[in-house]
DNA sequence: GTCTATACAACGATAGAC
DNA sequence: GTCTATCGTTGTATAGAC
């Protein structure tokens, strides 16, 4: 009986060699990402555009923020791992491990990533848009909640000018010598900047 | 004899009405910047294919920083003046100086110019590198000339982090509080960083 | 007649050739 | 070290608009 049932369903298990579970969410991740921003875009509704199961989002990406990483940002990490090892540590050095992580990770990849990233931000108002929500409800939400200081929000913007300034100082236009300086070098001169953000006086 | 001479020169005194000699300049000075940077064009060779004379460029920007300005950049102010207004005074205070008249003057074009000359810088590398160049030889050298401290260029590219940083959050991706906070609000949230990059103690 | 956009000449600075 | 070429800029006389 259970058997026949089955028969217009869609077969259970591995599917077959050659077709790209990953790829094809990857690309109707990065159209219904820009379509309906970061909330709009329900992992189900890409799923099924790619004509899989919503559990390969979180089998392939650990999830809607790792996808939209991935496919909208093309981040060349794992956000929630970075966000993991940020949070682990006493506040007061946050700025510091903050300062690091970035331009360690970005310079692996040689900064030309980031240049892409702003570019397409820049360029396309509902990247911006997504990148926004994203921000705000999977990276900001988590940080904020460990720091139990006033105007969370605000800190939080601060925070994101001095981050993208970096990044685009160091990748985009290459001012010397910040864009040549080893990584202590950076983080000596920008994290204390950075920590005043997190907990410092700001009026 | 004198006289007879001139016979196949230009005529001198104002040219027929209609003749946009302001636009001619600016058309031709957007080519050769983009083409040959900022260091590389010349203002008589940009007059020359403007078919105009060199004065003229005095005449109408000011210099060749302001053709530059006016041209490329697009600036809505002339950075000459702003320059000006910004060295003079204790230098305990340029932070905040610096800060206050650059969200001033940004905010009163609406944001949408300063997206538009990020966007142009991240898209066109030609137009970085004349950027660059305009920076470090006609605006750094004057400032970092004011400032007695020591790692100047350090300095001069840790501040371009938080002033850019600023624009794109505040003006481009628009992140709130900080995009809809007042003037006075961001002056004494980001005057003491800038101050530090000016000023402080980096190691 | 007045105002100003314009062309030309010349100056000080700077960089490269020899 | 000297000479030369070229740069950005400034001063000035003039032609045309108003």
């Amino acid at each position: 009986m259970a058997r026949v049932e089955q028969v217009n369903q869609k077969r259970r298990g591995r599917r077959a060699a050659g077709e790209d579970t990953r790829a094809a969410l990857v690309a109707a991740a990065r159209e219904v990402f820009v379509e309906k921003g970061y909330d709009g875009a329900t992992v189900r509704a890409i799923a099924a555009k790619a004509g899989v199961d919503a559990a390969m989002v979180n089998h392939w990406f650990g999830g809607k923020e790792g996808l939209f990483a991935q496919s909208v940002l093309q981040l060349p990490f794992d956000p929630a791992e970075v966000l993991k090892r940020l949070l682990d540590g006493p506040l007061e050095q946050a700025g510091e491990r903050i300062i690091r992580t970035f331009v360690t990770v970005w310079d692996a990849t040689g900064g030309g990533t980031f240049a892409a990233l702003i570019r397409s931000v820049t360029s396309q108002p509902e990247v911006a848009g997504a990148l926004k929500q994203f921000l705000v409800n999977a990276i900001f939400r988590n940080v904020l909640a460990q720091i139990g200081v006033e105007q969370r929000e605000l800190r939080a913007t601060l925070c994101a000018t001095q981050m993208v300034g970096l990044g685009i100082v160091r990748y985009v236009v290459r001012f010397e010598p910040l864009a040549s300086a080893d990584v202590e070098t950076v983080v000596k001169a920008i994290a204390p900047n950075l920590q005043r953000y997190l907990t410092g006086e700001l009026g």
